[in-house]
DNA sequence: CGCGACGTTGATTTGCCTCAACGATTGTGG
DNA sequence: CCACAATCGTTGAGGCAAATCAACGTCGCG
């Protein structure tokens, strides 16, 4: 438990409180987190392992929103966070065998109003995340797709391993054909 | 000052504590509220009128980010909310007479702490935002042009007539042309 | 009125997709 | 541990959506 919250000091009485809301949970490869239609109360954090959240849309086409790795939270944050349907509408696969923690929102934000601390670190999270969303969507707007490939190579340095070709595709949102195409001419020139 | 913080009930010193972190401006279209390279570290609430964030690529293209109307917030939160830098790399434009409050983030972020109610509010924001990011994202990478555009129209009704056909091309990332080609396609049926 | 900003239309080009086939790699059961 | 199947990645040919380049109508404003 101690690198979620890693750089904050707790006293005896928040650990305990915050262990209490915590559930440690172990998945393999090709299992999934959430499917859609499931409803969504939880977010997880990523211990170990690998996962990605993707949306299949009415032609078929997967699309990839997000990759999990350590040290990251993930869950269907439209449903979690969205006005309306508590619903997931994504599919959260596991890619890499994972170990992770489970906290409900609802304990979360129980948390969050008793431990200021706590409070405050998911302020700062979601505003950073606020800020990494507005680059990404700036990135769709204005890198062709080879641009895009070599944003994606630099933010997530170590992630080839754990990760298809297609999956990195559909994130950057081309085919696995042209990102092939795209890799051989990264590596002639 | 009231409407910013609709549905919230304050006592008489929460009121005025408020009151003393806001200041009101104005603007008129084609003013700039920021520029890139200026020092960013205030939060702006739209009372009335239109702002537009965008940012120039190496090329010359202007790609814009987010349409700011009445009852919304608007800065350049990838400076404000980044890691590092605190200087601007967005332009935000008046594109139609606006009325403004303006609250510098520290003085915020005080208030989220002294007034528990607003911390509160301003997380719901924050997530809310998060999901709408993630759908976004998603919408950019599902839809085609034509499919955005009538996504857009539906998101921001009204917005029509305070914008120009080529800041709505910039925001779904295709050109004016196949803006102006789009709206004949749907016009004719 | 005349100029500049904006929107539209047409001709051509291009980046990426689709479809199809074929290597390479991975995983599995005998 | 090998053989075979399934999955995944690569390559080629052809097509399409949107970009680019260029010209022209239209509207609003000084």
């Amino acid at each position: 438990m101690n690198d979620i919250f890693r750089g904050l000091a707790f006293t005896e009485d928040e650990r305990n409180r915050i262990a209490g809301s915590l559930q440690k949970l172990s998945l393999e490869r090709k299992e999934y987190l959430i499917k859609p239609g499931e409803i969504v109360q939880n977010f997880y954090y990523i211990q170990s392992g690998c996962l990605r959240t993707y949306l299949i849309d009415p032609t078929g086409k997967e699309h990839t929103l997000q990759f999990a790795v350590r040290g990251w939270w993930t869950s269907d944050y439209i449903a979690l966070f969205g006005k309306v349907n508590t619903k997931s509408v994504a599919y959260i696969e596991c890619i890499q065998d994972a170990a992770l923690y489970k906290v409900a929102k609802s304990d979360f934000d129980d948390l969050c109003r008793k431990i200021p601390k706590v409070g405050r670190l998911h302020v700062q999270n979601l505003e950073s995340a606020f800020a990494a969303f507005q680059r990404r969507i700036l990135e769709n707007l204005m890198l062709p797709a080879k641009a895009r490939y070599v944003a994606f190579v630099q933010a997530y340095p170590n992630i080839e391993q754990s990760v298809k070709n297609y999956h990195i595709a559909s994130y950057l949102g081309i085919t696995t054909e042209s990102l092939s195409r795209i890799r051989r001419e990264i590596s002639a020139g």
